[in-house]
DNA sequence: CGTATTCTCAAACGATCGTTTGATTCTTAC
DNA sequence: GTAAGAATCAAACGATCGTTTGAGAATACG
């Protein structure tokens, strides 16, 4: 039909795997999955994982790579709509950056599980993963850090940091569904995310909020 | 020396398996530390571990069990003294929470290693992990969530579970220094995961004393 | 058409995994 | 001192891991 040789079955061999690997790397993790569990489940031959992706890290870097773009674009897309603006609230910065997330996770069928590929990555420590997120997750971050900067005239650059970096990783956490709490069975996944989003932005809003204090003990 | 067999070691043989699983579960995770690799940095024979412990599993729960129980114990402690007072803050509360956490982070040589283990159970989604934890945390949660209830009588009991989730992922996020961020490297552990708690806190605090909403989207 | 290239496949590679075995060494108790 | 028990050890078990191989099938291109 198109160019793809051995073509015609429902997706490429290529995607098939993708999406095999993302949905196991998010249920048992990387060195969890093996690579016989994803080709048996993308029903294709073993080898194919290293005739197309080369070894197994590299497909674990291609599984981030494909989702990871679009994130970053969306969120950088959301980001342009308000920053700069007089009328802007510190919500709206927070809904470009983690509505993008809950819309990836519903979008297709896909995307839930690598909000949880996501969190697996944050869990390892694999210094290679690490470094290859920090390329591509780093200047959005940045820039979400300059408007939130410019809504926060009160906060040092490094206290904006260190507050976005606990909203991220609540985010991540809400987000990949890893909480103590199960979600009472008559409601839908969808309807968890959303709520769980509402909560995690007027959380995350007070939290940025707070003024600043000197560098003393928390309580008392 | 004492009652132990084949003694007079630094530590008994157990304790050894306990503390290098500890380290190497911390660091690989659950499924990328082999035992060969626990056994040889406990320096015990490999077959130890399923002489002591009966199998990699059980050794999974046993150092799960070691920290947990005085993680428990000390956060109910601190509970205890704050709770039902008239001038206990939101701040105590939270502090009864978060500061057990970070002590236990920074006493000996294993705690902060057992912080990452635990943050790697929640990524895990290891359903007998899972159980045997929400066994052994789920009636901490409970106490707490009761005196936030108490301190926050224009919050529903579901809200504040939502919130007190959020607040434990971001916790183990903070804890476990999964941040994208890095600190400056003059910068101490110490008082890195001191700054982290402080934050964490007047984070929290504000995210909780945020009054609940109709169900409506969160921004606009 | 025929040749070249791309892709798939079954089979096997060596390495490593968790676990078991049986002999050996140390400790305890009478 | 000696038997019973507990602990350690080297070695091997079968299973599974990521990766490689070489032949064969499907496609592309002249």
């Amino acid at each position: 039909m198109t160019s793809a040789p051995y073509a015609s079955r429902e997706r490429s061999t290529k995607e098939r795997i993708l999406g095999a690997a993302e949905a196991l790397f998010a249920t048992h993790g990387f060195a969890g999955a093996s690579l016989r569990q994803v080709t048996a489940a993308a029903r294709v031959n073993l080898a194919a994982v290293n005739y197309h992706f080369g070894s197994k890290d590299k497909l674990i870097e291609e599984v981030f790579r494909r989702r990871l773009d679009e994130l970053n674009t969306r969120r950088l897309a959301a980001l342009a709509k308000v920053a700069g603006q007089e009328d802007t609230s510190l919500e709206d910065v927070l809904d470009a950056y983690i509505r993008p997330a809950l819309d990836l996770s519903r979008n297709d069928g896909g995307g839930a599980a690598f909000v949880r590929v996501l969190a697996r990555a944050y869990a390892e420590h694999n210094e290679t993963l690490r470094k290859f997120l920090s390329e591509n997750y780093g200047h959005v971050l940045r820039q979400f850090a300059g408007e939130f900067a410019r809504l926060l005239p009160g906060l040092a650059k490094e206290e904006i940091y260190w507050r976005l970096d606990i909203v991220t990783g609540a985010l991540t956490y809400a987000m990949a569904d890893f909480g103590v709490i199960q979600r009472k069975n008559d409601v839908d996944e969808r309807d968890h995310r959303e709520t769980a989003a509402e909560h995690l932005i007027r959380f995350a809003a007070a939290g940025l909020r707070n003024p600043s204090v000197s560098t003393s003990t928390a309580t008392r």
